[in-house]
DNA sequence: CCTACTTGTTTTTTT
DNA sequence: AACAAGTAGG
C-alpha cells in the first residue's frame, strides 16, 4: 500500500489474523493505523460488519468511522453526521460497516437486546448516572442511619465504583473487610446493589459487569458473537479495566484476532480501576502475539519532545520518542501574579497567535480540575474571544433538563424510583417530606417499587389532604405520559413538560433565569424532534425486524446517559478549546497552553495513594504531548479557591524540565517558598479598573443598533453572562455580552429615571 | 404538615 | 450553581 505508511505502521496495518499489540507513542499514527487496518482488512475481503473496534471516547469511534468510511469510499449514510447528538451510525444497524463503538455504549446495545435473560433485569432497564447513583447512596444510608459526615456519598460512590471494577462482588467485599468503616461500606455496597437490581437499574460499572455475566452465563450469546465478530480491535488499552478486558477476551477466545493498541505511558485512568498491567495479562492469554511499536512522533517538535521524554517512563521502561520534525520554538513555563493574570496572559497568548494567521480552533488551554476554567472564560468573554468548553457542566446536566427527562424516565419504567423521586413534588404538589417517607413505606411494605406502587388504586391509602390530591395528581401526569410513550419522541417532552406544568413551576422559582431555563427546554425539545427524524430515516434504510431495535425514547435517554462529549467538531470550530487534561488525552493542537503547573494541582493534592504521584507525571505527559508547535505552561504565585487566596508553589514536575532547551519566565522576586504568605496585590496592576468591563447596574452602555441605555441587571458568568438593559425608547432587552455589540459610555447629561 | 427562605458545602480526573 | 439541612411561618 502506498499509504505513506512507515515500516512499523506497515507492520500494524498489513497484520490480520491473530492476536496482535500496538505499542503507539504519542503523535506515532496510531489512528491513522488503525483506520489503515480496518480498510486493509475490509479490501482484503473481510466482512466489514465483522470488525468490532472499541474506543474511548464517542467522540473517538464516530472520527474513526469517518475516517475510515473516507478510506473506503463509502459515502456517510445520512445528512445528520455532522451535527454532533448523532453520529452516523445511530443504530448500528448498516451492514456494510465496521461496527465502532465505547465499551460502555457496545455493552448498553448488547444488554437491550438480551438483560431479560439476566434476572431480574429487564430488557427497558434504566442507566443510572452519578447523579443517580449518589440518590440511591444517599437512600441507602438514610436508610442505615449513616451520617453524611463519616461517610461522604461521594466517596462512598467510588468506593463502591472501585469495587466493582475490580470485580469485587458485596459479598467478597464484606469477607475483605478490616475495619468497621469498611463492613459498613460492603453493608452499603450490598444494599446498593439490591436498591438497583430492585428498580431495573444498571449503573456505568454494571453494564460492563452484565456483560461479562451475559457472556458467561449464556454460551449461545457469547457463540454468536464470536461468530459475528471475528476481528476485534481495542483502542486505549492501558485505560481499560478488568472487567473491559474480560469482555476483550472473551469476544476473542475462539478466533484470537484480537489487536489491541495504546501506550503505559499515557495510562492516566487507574483511578477507574484501569490498568497497563492489561498488556501482561494479554501477553499471557494470547501468547502467539505479535508486538509493533510505532516510536516516530509526526506531531510535535524536537522542544516538545525534549520536554515529553523528561516527564515519560516513570515507571514502564524508557522509550525514547524521535521525530524529524523541525526545531521549533522554546517551549515556554511563565510565572503570573495570579489566576487572573494567567487568564489575561493566556489570552494575549491567542490574541497574538490569532494575528500571526493561527486559527482559534487550533489552539487549545488545557488544565487538572474543570474549576480552573471559570477565571479563563471570563477573560475570553470580556475580550470577545470565542472559545468551548470541552466537558464540564454539560446541557443534559441542567436541573431543569433533567427534571423533565425524569418525567419520561418514570413514565417509561414503572422500577425507575430515583426518577420518580426527582419530580414526585417537583412542581411543588403538597407532597413534602413525611407524607413521601409514608408512601415510600407503603410501597415497600407491599413489595413494590414506588413507580409500581404508585400506579395502583391503594397508593394513596392512610394518606389525606394536599398530599393525597398531589399523589393523585402525579399518577395523572404519569399515566399521561405512558399513553404517548409509543407516539413521536418530540410530542413526549413537549408532552412532559406541559402535564407536569413545569413552565408556571419555573416562572415563580426562579425568577431571574426562568427564560434562559425556559430556552433550555425548547432545545431538549428540538434535541427530541432531532432525534426522532434521524431515527425514523436510519430505520427506513435498514432492514431491521420489528422489535430488534429499540425504541426512540430509550436510544434517546441512552445516548444522553453515555454521550458526555457531544461537542461535535461543527460546534468546535472556530473555537479555543478549553478541557481538563485528562478530556485532551487522543487530541492534537498547534497551539497549546496549560494552566496552573503549580503543586497540588498537578501533581494533585489527592491523586489516588495506590496510583500516586507517577500518574499526574504521565497526565502532564499527555497534556505536553498534545502540542505540535507551541508549548506554553503556566503558574501563578496566589490563586484564589472559594473564599481564600492560597500562596502557591510550582509544580514539582518543573525541577524535571530544567537543563532542557525550556524558556523560564520568572520575574524577579518570584516567589520559591510559602512561608511569606502575606497576599501581595499585584504592585503595577489596578483590578477594578482594568479587569472589569464596567457593566454593572446602573452602568450606561451604547448598543450599535438599539443606542444608549442604563443596566438592570448582571446575569450569570462566562459565555453565559447576560445583563439586562433598559433603552431610552423605553424597551427593555435581555443581551448576551458576549455577542452584543455594546460598549460603555459616561452617563448622560440630562436626567433620566433611575433604573 | 407543607412551603419558602437561609446557610453551608461542595471540586479531581469520566464512561 | 446545585443541593442538602435547618428554620420560621402559614
Amino acid at each position: 500500500m502506498s499509504n505513506g505508511l512507515n515500516p512499523a505502521q506497515e507492520k500494524a496495518v498489513s497484520h490480520h489474523e491473530g492476536p496482535l499489540v500496538v505499542v503507539a507513542g504519542p503523535g506515532s499514527g496510531k489512528t491513522r493505523v488503525m483506520t489503515h487496518r480496518i480498510a486493509s482488512m475490509v479490501r482484503a475481503g473481510i466482512e466489514p460488519s465483522s470488525i468490532l473496534a472499541i474506543t474511548f471516547t464517542n467522540k473517538a469511534a464516530e472520527e474513526m468511522l469517518r475516517r475510515t468510511l473516507e478510506l473506503l469510499a463509502i459515502p456517510e449514510a445520512n445528512d445528520f453526521s455532522g451535527h454532533g447528538f448523532f453520529g452516523s451510525s445511530a443504530l448500528g444497524l448498516e451492514d456494510d460497516r465496521p461496527v465502532l463503538r465505547t465499551f460502555h455504549s457496545f455493552c448498553a446495545r448488547l444488554l437491550r437486546r438480551h438483560a431479560h435473560r439476566l434476572e431480574p433485569y429487564t430488557s427497558s432497564f434504566s442507566i443510572y448516572d452519578s447523579a443517580d447513583q449518589k440518590q440511591v447512596i444517599t437512600e441507602v444510608m438514610k436508610e442505615m442511619k449513616l451520617d453524611r459526615t463519616s461517610f461522604p456519598p461521594r466517596a462512598t460512590q467510588s468506593t463502591i465504583s472501585h469495587w466493582k471494577n475490580q470485580m469485587i462482588s458485596p459479598e467478597l467485599a464484606a469477607e475483605q473487610a478490616g475495619t468497621f468503616k469498611d463492613r459498613e461500606l460492603a453493608k452499603i455496597y450490598a444494599r446498593y446493589q439490591e436498591l438497583l437490581e430492585e428498580q431495573d437499574a444498571a449503573d456505568f460499572d454494571d453494564l460492563l459487569l452484565l456483560v461479562v455475566r451475559l457472556l458467561t452465563e449464556q454460551e449461545d450469546v457469547l457463540l454468536r458473537l464470536q461468530q459475528h465478530f471475528r476481528y476485534v480491535m481495542i483502542d486505549e488499552f492501558q485505560d481499560t479495566n478488568r472487567p473491559q478486558y474480560l469482555i476483550a477476551k472473551l469476544l476473542s477466545g475462539q478466533h484470537r484476532n484480537l489487536c489491541v493498541t495504546g501506550d503505559p505511558d499515557q495510562s492516566i485512568y487507574s483511578w477507574r480501576g484501569a490498568s497497563p498491567d492489561n498488556f501482561l495479562r494479554f501477553r499471557e492469554d494470547f501468547p502467539e502475539h505479535n508486538v509493533v511499536t510505532l516510536e516516530q512522533n509526526y506531531r510535535s517538535t524536537p522542544q516538545i519532545l525534549e520536554v515529553a521524554s523528561r516527564l515519560s517512563g516513570t515507571e514502564f521502561g524508557h522509550r525514547e520518542l524521535f521525530t524529524e520534525n523541525a526545531d521549533g520554538s522554546s517551549v515556554r513555563v511563565q510565572l503570573v501574579h495570579d489566576e487572573r493574570a494567567e487568564a489575561r496572559r493566556i489570552a494575549d497568548h491567542v490574541e497574538d497567535w490569532m494575528a500571526e494567521g493561527v486559527s482559534s480552533d487550533e489552539i487549545a488551554v488545557l488544565y487538572r480540575v474543570n474549576s480552573l476554567s471559570r477565571v479563563i472564560e471570563e477573560e475570553f468573554v470580556r475580550r470577545r474571544l470565542k472559545y468551548a468548553v470541552v466537558g464540564g457542566m454539560s446541557f443534559y446536566e441542567r436541573k431543569e433538563v433533567k427534571d423533565i427527562l425524569a418525567y419520561l424516565r418514570a413514565a417509561r419504567s414503572t422500577r425507575d424510583d430515583v426518577a420518580l423521586q426527582r419530580i414526585v413534588n417537583t412542581p411543588a404538589r403538597g407532597i413534602g417530606k413525611v407524607s413521601l417517607e409514608k408512601f415510600q413505606d407503603d410501597a415497600l411494605a407491599h413489595g413494590r417499587t414506588m413507580g409500581e406502587h404508585l400506579r395502583r388504586s391503594d397508593c394513596t391509602d392512610g394518606i389525606r389532604g394536599k398530599a393525597r390530591k398531589g399523589l393523585e395528581h402525579l399518577r395523572e401526569v404519569i399515566e399521561q405520559l405512558e399513553d404517548r410513550l409509543s407516539g413521536g419522541l418530540a410530542d413526549m417532552v413537549e408532552q412532559a413538560i406541559e402535564a407536569s406544568g413545569y413552565l408556571a413551576h419555573l416562572e415563580k422559582s426562579e425568577p431571574e433565569s426562568w427564560q434562559e431555563r425556559e430556552r433550555n427546554l425548547q432545545e431538549l425539545v428540538a434535541a427530541a424532534a432531532e432525534t426522532e427524524e434521524i431515527l425514523d430515516q436510519a430505520l427506513q434504510q435498514s432492514n431491521a425486524e420489528e422489535g430488534e431495535v429499540p425504541d426512540p425514547l430509550t436510544i434517546f435517554l441512552e445516548r444522553i446517559a453515555l454521550v458526555s462529549d457531544a461537542e461535535s467538531d461543527d460546534q468546535m470550530r472556530g473555537k479555543v478549546s478549553m478541557m481538563t487534561l485528562h478530556a485532551a488525552k487522543g487530541l492534537e493542537f498547534r497551539k497549546v497552553m496549560i494552566a496552573g503547573v503549580e503543586e497540588t494541582l498537578i501533581p494533585h493534592s489527592r491523586h489516588g495513594e495506590i496510583e500516586g504521584i507517577d500518574e499526574e507525571k504521565r497526565l502532564l505527559y499527555v497534556g505536553v504531548t498534545r502540542a505540535m508547535e507551541e508549548l506554553i505552561l503556566t503558574h501563578t504565585s496566589w490563586r484564589r479557591r472559594f473564599q481564600d487566596r492560597e500562596p502557591r508553589l510550582p509544580s514539582s514536575f518543573l525541577a524535571d524540565l530544567e537543563g532542557t532547551s525550556i524558556e523560564f519566565d520568572r520575574k524577579p522576586g518570584a516567589r520559591t517558598s510559602v512561608s511569606e504568605n502575606v497576599w501581595d496585590p499585584e504592585p503595577e496592576y489596578h483590578h477594578d479598573s482594568e479587569e472589569d468591563d464596567g457593566l454593572h447596574p446602573g452602568a450606561w452602555v451604547h448598543h450599535e443598533l438599539l443606542g444608549r441605555g442604563c443596566v438592570n441587571a448582571v446575569q450569570g458568568y462566562g459565555a453565559a453572562r447576560r445583563i439586562t438593559v433598559r433603552f431610552e425608547n423605553g424597551d427593555e432587552r435581555q443581551l448576551v455580552v458576549a455577542y452584543a455589540p455594546l460598549s460603555v459610555i459616561s452617563p448622560p447629561d440630562e436626567e433620566w429615571e433611575a433604573c
